[in-house]
DNA sequence: TTTGCGCGTAAAGAACCTGTTACCGGAGCG
DNA sequence: CGCTCCGGTAACAGGTTCTTTACGCGCAAA
């Protein structure tokens, strides 16, 4: 039973959706006491984090697998603001702390304007730097983790996310980590997801144009699920827009007790 | 209720049905020189907002559907840090700025603490405000958009942006993805748009010239609403301009409860 | 009424999107 | 060390959609 073996992959890929104790944060920084002190602070919260003395590319910082950046946008000359576009552009769910010199109002507007989540002017407190971090890294993850409770239901399908797994008639559908994710976003939303959607929210980070992998796994996932409940069909395709989750008999009954079946006007359903 | 709500835009609420997609905002402050400042620079940005002279309840917030709260901390008096994390564990999903006078960091690291997303300091740059606010709704916008796209109902038809699709009395217009977007677009917007406006807004990118894409949409769109909906028309030509979208009887009259009655020249009705 | 230009309509080829399969590198396990 | 399994990439086929082009009509101005 692979079920439950997989477990340490997926908490470590999927950073933003399994609550992690420990907070991972990355600093870009020059400056030896302020690092010193930065660092003693967030050893003693416990927070796993690494400074870093130049700009590292956004592949770098999307495999460290961090929640959040603390940035001194002055070590990184005038390609600064363009680095920080691509940073925002390909983890936006990271969260970006700059703390740099003084500044002006229109260097401060055009940092939170690409993407920042807030600026910070040194010198500054070690303290209050981390509270804003934090703040930060509060906002993104109140949207990333909803709440994972109790088994959600659709037709034959069970969806238990205490158990990383989907079952129909108590039969696990074997699901692995990345196909168990998907399965259960389509489910928790009731609409179409695009593409781009899913993999921000199961990966963590944008997705490279033209992958196919969403499409590759939504293919995994349909041919378990026609294997264990041949009678419905669960993942449907908008051309052009992506997927949406919705279970169905094949006949085109509605066989889920479904919350949105409110047909849009009742008064004019005739016939 | 609240002191006196100075509510500067409430033109904007005309159109029941459509989902806005301004951004609420409300101030609480006393300073006119600020707050005439904001006002006018979030009139210029088309926010709807409000300011308010006193704290007011955390249910009555909840009903003015914020998106963000600027507050003067220091307008509350003593009572202030209670009502801060009052007004934070009511409401999860706000943005909420403090921007006050001089503080030292232990107020600061509170009001962070305590679920305040930012913190700014009198005097500041309105430009800079407002950067702010936008990077804190920025992130908790993300996974609100469930809820934010309602329906939209325009006589026979209901356009559910959640589905990407339009239907007529629960049956699908089977719209592709391009078609879906051009009718989103009209109904949200109750005047009459400019071909290269609706090209530049659904494509992404500037309409070459002599381009005749949106028109052959624009018929797409209406053979597939003849045929759901044969008793209306809905998206009107503007001879040398562009096209509107309303629902209207092919004997004249109007379906929706639209509010308009009075009007002799529909054609200088402002758009 | 005439004229010029904008608009509706239709069709065909180009471009795009998706399902599917095969393959490869890497992580974990025995 | 070798094995298995998982995740990710590339390629292809088939179908759908989008764009372009052409032609004729209707609207507005002279």
């Amino acid at each position: 039973m692979p079920a439950e073996a997989s477990d340490s992959t997926a908490s470590a890929q999927a950073a933003p959706q399994r609550a992690s104790s420990r907070l991972r944060l990355a600093v870009i920084d020059r400056d030896p006491g302020f690092l010193q002190v930065l660092a003693n602070r967030l050893d003693s919260l416990g927070w796993e984090h690494r400074s870093l003395s130049t700009a590292v590319t956004a592949e770098a910082l999307v495999s460290m697998r961090l929640n959040a950046l603390v940035l001194d946008i002055s070590v990184l000359g005038p390609g600064g603001w363009e680095y920080l576009e691509r940073v925002c552009g390909r983890l936006p769910g990271l969260a970006i702390v700059i703390c740099t010199g003084p500044s002006s109002v229109g260097q401060r507007v055009r940092g939170l304007r690409l993407g920042a989540d807030a600026w910070m002017t040194k010198p500054c407190h070690a303290e209050e730097l981390i509270c804003v971090v934090e703040a930060a890294i509060r906002r993104h993850r109140r949207n990333e983790m909803p709440e994972l409770e109790g088994a959600l239901i659709f037709g034959e399908i069970t969806i238990r996310p205490d158990l990383y797994q989907a079952y129909a008639g108590g039969v696990s559908l074997e699901l692995t980590a990345r196909e168990f994710e998907i399965l259960h976003l389509l489910a928790q939303s009731d609409r179409v997801l695009r593409r781009e959607e899913i993999y921000e929210r199961v990966w963590g980070y944008a997705m490279a144009h033209g992958d196919r992998s969403v499409d590759v796994f939504v293919r995994k996932l349909r041919q378990k699920l026609r294997q264990a409940s041949p009678g419905c069909s669960y993942i449907h395709t908008h051309f052009g827009v992506g997927y949406r989750f919705a279970a169905e008999f094949e006949d085109g009954g509605v066989p889920t007790p479904a919350p949105q079946d409110l047909e849009p006007d009742p008064e004019l359903t005739f016939g």
